[in-house]
DNA sequence: ATGAAAGCGCTAACAC
DNA sequence: GTGTTAGCGCTTTCAT
């Protein structure tokens, strides 16, 4: 039998009794250090085999002082932004032999600084989303999560890069696009008020208001779950708008279906735009116009920036801005007369 | 300024220097050991919080024994099941002071077993999504993979609780609907070659087939995801059958879409049925009638077993048995003449 | 009640 | 080239 040491698994100690040499050999060739002595090694190899020695990770970060992991803060795992983000982040960090943890703070805002900081301290670097902490708590915890990357959030702490996608000039491009079909009549179902990124809407909006005074925009509050979408549609019909610019896709397509059972057709009557182009967006029934951001690209991003800080490269490239792109497809049509006219 | 251990972290050692005490007892003090003076636990607090001290994760695992924090290994994060199975197991280890850390397989089933090992040696615990490891395979590394709780497979390793979704029962209730709605050929779009939950689906079509000698019954080969269906449009239409059971939620999405493609009609020409009942499902048009599994739960599951391996409680519950629900919506109706006999 | 010291499993100076 | 030794940051006996 393999005999092993107090913790009841075998550790290196083992190893180097069984080949008969020192710890410190049995390192050495375990991390490939060819100062060691061909037979000795083999012999060590052999030993470690026999036995199924694996080294300890978390002997190895301790003495190392780094983990192979990164973190990421999510505010909500069942949100496909996220899951998306995940993927692209996991996926390059792998590449890298980095795994990643995670630290979903359920929507539950107070929960992310305390998070963040927790899985900080198991990781080599952190990927932030939280688009509901303040701009003030977020200034103080930054400096103590570096390596740190932000998503969506722009931060005054040097040494952190920010992937923004530029949601403003998104949500400008999908009401140009509903103005050139023809709507003077257009609604905002928003997201999640304390959100960062529906105050980039917001404010893309407001140049928009500026530049298109003959357009009437009505503000709508909302969320960012299907849920929303679908018990949007009273609101969204009181406005008389034609051409509604949904928070996110998923809201979209709640409302898309609430309009649906109303016996409303999309976009014979009203036009819907979602944001995010989700791998759903294009399989709806009509096909949803949606401002598309390269997200799992954002997630990879994300791990090179966050790489480039954990090796102390002069992270030159402090972030990146994302374009969204406007799909056009079949859920924004030519508008109609307003109804509220219809019998005027 | 703070003064800071080699390492430049603030470490157990500057709070007992700041407040004149041991290590020793800034460690009782912070891990609420009461045999400390009230005083001189007040004097350490203090200091831990001027200096904003957070014991560090590795050290203390390198001398507990345990991280918190479970793994858990997934062919492919971009499936929506493992999405779900993640957000499940997530959110039930959170609420015992748990992480999850994630290895993706990426669909290399070479990798998976590495992957496992690696990932479990950094954890607490493992769960495993590992539909195309061979059983040879898993046999051989599951004892060492405890505590380990398997997705959809089992094994003979003793210990090793297993979560499995009754997939045969489940396309035998979806193809005995099939019937029910007249239809007298059907078509399995299968999933991937290896695949442990296809090799289930493909035993209760063989208890199908045995109960219904009168029913044709048509295996085609495929894939697990969007495209897939979406590309198998063609061999569904030569086969000439009027129901079509897709190996899961996304082949049937991929699969109506091309068919809406070519202008048949779902399910007025055809029948189509997926598998899982992911949150997507419902809003498909036509809505897809679907085995529903309640994957979330079976997350939270995995963690309540994975929870009672760690603590070493009796694990008298050595897995569990889930039956997917008939989900009977719009994508499946009454069956029309077999397309091959309309102009015969 | 508190400090000194050992030990968790590993790596890396340092000495031979 | 290899063994000895000293950490990495923490918890936990064991003395006192």
């Amino acid at each position: 039998m393999a005999r092993k040491s107090a913790s009841g698994r075998i550790g290196i100690a083992d190893v180097a009794v069984k080949a008969g040499v020192s710890h410190a050999t049995v390192s050495r060739v375990m991390n490939g250090n060819f100062t060691v002595d061909p037979d000795i090694a083999a012999r060590v190899r052999a030993a470690a085999a026999e036995l199924k020695y694996q080294p300890n990770p978390v002997g190895r970060s301790l003495a190392l002082g780094k983990t192979d992991t990164i973190g990421i803060v999510v505010p909500d795992l069942a949100n496909p932004t996220f899951q998306a983000i995940l993927r692209g982040l996991s996926r390059a960090a792998a590449q890298d032999g980095y795994r990643v943890l995670i630290a979903d703070s359920f929507e539950v805002s107070s929960e992310e600084s305390i998070l963040a900081g927790e899985a900080r301290r198991r990781c080599d670097g952190l990927v932030l989303c939280a688009p509901r902490m303040t701009d003030a708590e977020l200034e103080e915890i930054a400096p103590s999560l570096h390596p740190l990357v932000l998503i969506n959030r722009t931060t005054t702490a040097p040494g952190v890069p920010s992937l923004v996608v530029d949601y403003g000039q998104g949500v400008q491009d999908i009401a140009e696009h509903l103005v050139e079909l023809g709507h003077t009549r257009l609604a905002f179902l928003a997201g999640p008020p304390r959100s960062a990124s529906n105050e980039m809407r917001l404010k893309g909006l407001e140049i928009f208001k500026a530049a298109h005074p003959e357009v009437d925009v009505t503000m709508l509050e909302g969320g960012s779950d299907f849920d929303t979408g679908h018990g949007a549609v009273d609101a969204v019909l009181a406005s008389g708008a034609t051409g509604i610019l949904a928070f996110n896709d998923l809201v979209a397509m709640g409302l898309m279906s609430g309009l649906h059972e109303r016996g409303l057709d999309v976009p014979g009557d009203i036009s819907v735009t979602g944001f995010d182009d989700i791998p759903f967006a294009r399989y709806t029934t009509p096909a949803l116009t949606t401002g598309a951001v390269p997200i799992t690209e954002l997630g990879e991003q994300a791990w090179h920036q966050l790489r480039a800080l954990i090796r102390k490269e002069g992270n030159d490239t402090p972030g990146g801005r994302y374009q969204p792109r406007l799909e056009v497809r079949a859920s924004t049509g030519p508008a109609k007369a307003p109804r509220s006219t219809v019998h005027g």
